[in-house]
DNA sequence: CAGTGTGAAGTTGTTCACAGCA
DNA sequence: TGCTGTGAACAACTTCACACTG
């Protein structure tokens, strides 16, 4: 019984989420071969230059659907095609952040974006110096305009670069507000209701990993 | 024979990365805790504070080394002494930044490095209009300067936030001039020589999983 | 033979189950 | 009972082994 209730949707068999996280990667790496006019790409080059496991790669690019010939690799074109897709990067999305300062600056600013699909379209802050001025062509606003604004052009990502201590309570409006995803930046856990994704994006784990590599090589 | 060889050394062993990304987050909710004089915390509401799972939190608390009281749970300021101790905060970790732009200028203010015993300490570019200016107390030089600095304060970790296209190059002049390990947050993999060691950084990856799980959550 | 494609084995990390303690 | 601490079961991801193809 349970059986038959799992093999009704027998199509999309939950992608690994390490594999989503390389998609972006692969899809730089192809849409620059494409671009300079290469026709195919092998898993085996794919692998060199992105340092992982050739099998790997052939694992990942089957969640895309595409098939490769063999002998030869992917066509650029339609594995570029077949990961845009994967990533949603040919639908729309937009969103809005809240705490305008560097960081919030550097995503606005950050070309790792370009060309995805994704887009900050507002920027919000409280600080009235900020409020009124432009961040690269992307307005900041005050934090009381977010709701309407949100509603208006039906944004549903969230971002906040804001610093801790107010990262739960902009969190909190954000889900009031109805937002449905939040990509969070502030070095804080944040709580939110079951049906809200969260990410968290915390910079400093990073540093930590790399301090202890750190410390292990120089214990050799 | 061979297990012989492997017993040699059986002290550390080799701490899970999962668990040390999540150290720094355990840091930060322990210090609150202990600012506010709250004396002791427990497994399980770390846990609960932290969305994981307290078994989890157990586990990696045993890899700092302390040791809780039972009903109670750990101490506070032990806690706090033994994260820092793990994650090496007490030493100090000083790096080299290149590419000053809004990346690098939030990496500079970045508040979550606070009394973390890191620090950059000078930001290089080749914009001459940056040369010679600050960033939050942090002067700006030219590249060339790089080495000669590098050296003479003994800097072993290199940040890149330059554009995409000259990441690899500036990946290869680090290791010329001596840093042993490179933070890159250009959207590229980079290759470096065995010994040195690489985090890649790519902000992008958490895009592509906030996307995929609204995409989902749209199709139920 | 240099590729794709895939099931099986191996590895790593997480969760469970339970002993011990105050 | 509510906690620590740990070995065992489980789940997720990666790597290996090999069949297949032009």
């Amino acid at each position: 019984m349970e059986k038959i209730e799992q093999l009704e949707r027998p199509k999309s068999v939950a992608v690994p989420e390490p594999t989503i996280r390389r998609m972006p990667q692969y899809l730089h790496f192809v849409k620059a071969l494409h671009e300079q006019g290469e026709p195919f790409v092998s898993s085996t080059t794919i692998a060199r230059m992105l340092r992982l496991d050739s099998t790997q790669v052939v694992k990942d690019m089957s969640y895309t659907g595409i098939t490769g010939r063999t002998r030869v690799g992917f066509s650029t074109e339609e594995l570029l095609h077949a990961i845009e897709n994967f990533l949603g990067y040919n639908r729309k999305h937009e969103a809005f952040l809240v705490g305008a300062g560097y960081l919030g600056s550097a995503l606005i600013q950050y070309n790792g974006f370009r060309d995805s699909g994704f887009k900050i379209v507002a920027a919000f802050d409280t600080d009235k110096k900020k409020i009124g001025t432009e961040i690269h062509g992307v307005p900041v606003f005050s934090l009381e305009k977010f709701r309407d604004l949100a509603s208006r052009l039906h944004i549903n990502i969230g971002i906040i670069t804001t610093p801790a201590g107010v990262a739960q309570s902009i969190a909190d409006l954000m889900v009031v507000w109805g937002i449905k995803a939040i990509w969070n930046f502030a070095p804080v856990a944040i709580s939110v209701p079951e049906n809200i994704i969260v990410q968290d994006t915390h910079i400093y784990s990073n540093l930590a990993v790399i301090i202890n590599k750190l410390g292990q090589s120089n214990n050799r």
